[in-house]
DNA sequence: TCACTGCGTTCTATAAACAGAACGAAAGAT
DNA sequence: ATCTTTCGTTCTGTTTATAGAACGCAGTGA
């Protein structure tokens, strides 16, 4: 299906969902009506002021009406168990990926965090501009940028800028947590 | 800054990075370079078919052209306390919202979940297509979608559509966990 | 019945997006 | 040095996207 029909059908369909008629669209949209009929139809290529104005009277984001399928939707169903090495007492502080999911060229990682009593470890900065999301189960955390660290209790919550040098730490006791990173992939960013 | 020239700095910006010349994009994207020129000085208002051979030629998501200006980068330093009120015994089953970013067009949201030993409680499903990733932190908790539920230890994780009904059932003991809820939104902004 | 309204399509004239040629500038090659 | 090539811009004619009118159709009310 060449791109003008998905988007006319993506239009009507759009249209079509908010209960608006064709004409209420143009009007709102500044558009003749006759141009916005053969744009439905998909026998016309719009030019980039008519997308935009469309997609603002329809409040869609413009490149959801390019879209020919949506995202492949991220694969349901998965479990995974803790691994056994999980339990391995001797390392001070354990980050472990639990789940990966890219879509929209965005990538989402959670993993389980373990920082032993009295271990401080400094991750260097991401390359990519990475935002941590850290939610802490149990213990006492001194985490965040290393240069203006955050001290944590159980269910405490803190969101930071990976971008930079940060630190884990705990003081006194065990600390258990989830750890959700997240990043806009490296290729899709390119201007 | 209007649109027709965020584009064409888009594409300049874009050829210029990939080490192209103007007239080399222009011939692979079949396109008259006197075209080419005029849409990267921000004179011309492209057309889709346009626009999408650039996209190609350039390998970039057609999407990434319209971008105005990077998401609004997400506000990181966020510190969220556990509430005392998290510590109510009485709940059944407690979700509680620590942070929602929003950027891309997609929400995030991360809970605190709790679910007291003995209650089951069935979350119907999500209007928007929401993907639910749960790490159980202690406890054996019964989740995912209604119709096919796991079993799932302390450290145990699990994604799940939480488009269909899904279940939290805690049998034995209280049950402990993080859960990350993520989902497109509904009616995002247009670009 | 017969206006009257709003609908979506088709038609027509205008504005502008396009292809391609012409141009001057800069860089290499012989 | 003078061809030669490639660059990006500007110009010109053709194509076409658009605005708006004209049209037929369906529903409504007097």
């Amino acid at each position: 299906m060449e791109l003008v029909k998905v988007v006319g059908a993506n239009l009507r369909a759009t249209r079509v969902h908010r209960g608006l008629s064709l004409s209420e669209v143009a009007r709102r949209a500044e558009l003749g009506k006759g141009t916005l009929s053969e744009l439905e139809a998909g026998q016309r290529n719009p030019t980039l002021e008519t997308l935009y104005a469309l997609a603002t009277v329809l409040g869609v984001p413009l490149g959801r009406l390019l879209i020919t399928e949506a995202d492949p939707p991220v694969e349901t169903g998965l479990v995974v168990r803790r691994a056994d090495e999980a339990e391995l007492p001797g390392r001070a502080v354990d980050v472990q990926l639990v789940d990966r999911t890219i879509g929209g060229g965005r990538t989402l990682e959670i993993y389980r965090i373990h920082v032993r009593a009295g271990n401080r470890y400094v991750s260097p900065a991401h390359r990519p501009r990475v935002i941590e999301q850290l939610l802490v189960h149990s213990g006492t955390l001194v985490t965040g940028p290393e240069s203006d660290p955050e001290t944590l209790g159980p269910g405490d919550y803190i969101r930071f800028d990976g971008g930079a040098d940060h630190v884990y730490a705990a003081t006194d006791e065990d600390v258990a947590g989830t750890l959700v990173m997240r990043y806009v992939d490296e290729e899709a960013s390119a201007l």
